[in-house]
DNA sequence: AATACTTTCAACCGCTCATTC
DNA sequence: CGAATGAGCGGTTGAAAGTAT
């Protein structure tokens, strides 16, 4: 039996996205929520995989992205984090939330790896590795990566701890700032503003200079004007208004400026637990990547206890064990 | 101003693990 | 239980933007 494949290669279109497909994807997101990404460029009618649009979603749209310059806090924490897991850039992207894996990755190879090599550069005379942290795990030792593999327990332990800690205290409890859980509006802002920007941009253009700009928009018009979009031709698929062309227009109508304060598309409750999908309001959207409250309030498996009962008993500072882990000498790196 | 070179980052590719049938 | 497929991850690519000559 099996299932169908993914995607068939042919008329899957490749190459940037365009503000309409983001439009387009994101009113899905909003109606149905993420997940079940196979049924997203069927459903939607975008000539897109739906590997295409999931990483759309998770490296770009989703709410609660931060875009632009890394402050120096999080600069620290992914260096730290990097020596210690290497270069596992979703764990580290689970300790900044509102970083992509992506991007972390992207910005340790252009920025940080750079800086390092240059530190190590300045100071190779005194220690014989001279390359990146990363190229450089490649020596490491036994006890090296015993202590490494005792780090990531130590790094299991204490997310697990700060998880189960959710459901009985708010976020300020939290131990590590940068590890708030993505809630409400604020976080929402943030990405709804990146949409906003890309699309103001878009809008300055005509939809024909931006057509030209774009070497594959055709399709994409082709897809807008799809009657099988939009206006619910599919009932039980519900009506993506944004796609349709009128709608659209009327969308980013002077207007209908496509603010964090207006969107229809972005409308979020400002609740501590996100809502589940389809409410009566439609999808709401929730933080994917960080668990809710309920997840968390699953019985202890004695794993999990273990775990959690070793957490609390261990000296949990994070400064403590970077320090025991023999990179306080990294802070200085700034 | 034109060209060459470098940097940045969004997106793709291929792999692994999880899930479904 | 095994095969097929989905989802997610890390590495890599290539177009666009920026900078130097």
């Amino acid at each position: 039996m099996g299932r169908p494949p993914c995607c068939d290669k042919i008329g899957v279109k490749k190459g940037p996205w365009t503000p309409e497909e983001d439009i387009i994807l994101v009113s899905y997101i909003q109606q149905h929520g993420p997940g079940n990404w196979r049924a997203v460029p069927s459903n939607t009618g975008l000539l897109r995989c739906s590997k295409s649009c999931r990483l759309r979603w998770t490296n770009y749209l989703r709410p609660g992205i931060k875009r632009g310059n890394f402050t120096e806090h999080e600069e620290k924490m992914i260096v730290h984090l990097q020596a210690l897991l290497g270069n596992r850039w979703a764990a580290i992207a689970s300790y900044l939330p509102q970083r992509t894996d992506n991007d972390i990755k992207n910005y340790w190879n252009t920025h940080l790896r750079k800086k390092l090599k240059k530190l190590q550069g300045n100071d190779e005379n005194s220690t014989q590795e001279g390359e990146s942290s990363s190229s450089s795990q490649s020596n490491f030792s036994k006890g090296q990566w015993e202590r490494r593999l005792q780090t990531d327990i130590h790094m299991a332990r204490k997310a697990l701890c700060e998880a189960l800690s959710l459901d009985k205290s708010d976020s300020s409890a939290n131990p590590i700032p940068a590890q708030q859980p993505v809630t409400g509006s604020s976080s929402y802002a943030s990405s709804a503003e990146n949409i906003s920007r890309l699309l103001q941009n878009w809008m300055k253009n005509s939809p024909k200079s931006s057509e030209l700009s774009r070497s594959n928009s055709e399709t994409t018009q082709s897809s807008l004007n799809n009657p099988s979009i939009g206006s619910g031709s599919s009932p039980s698929e519900g009506t993506i208004s944004a796609a349709t062309p009128e709608g659209f227009d009327s969308f980013f109508s002077e207007g209908n400026a496509f603010t964090p304060e207006n969107s229809a598309i972005f409308q979020v409750e400002s609740k501590p637990n996100f809502p589940n999908m389809n409410s009566e309001n439609g999808y709401l959207f929730q933080a994917e990547s960080k668990p809710s409250l309920e997840d968390s309030q699953v019985p202890f498996t004695l794993l999990e206890k273990w775990l959690f009962d070793d957490a609390i008993n261990a000296p949990a500072q994070e400064d403590q064990f970077i320090m025991a882990m023999g990179l306080g000498e990294s802070a200085d790196f700034f």
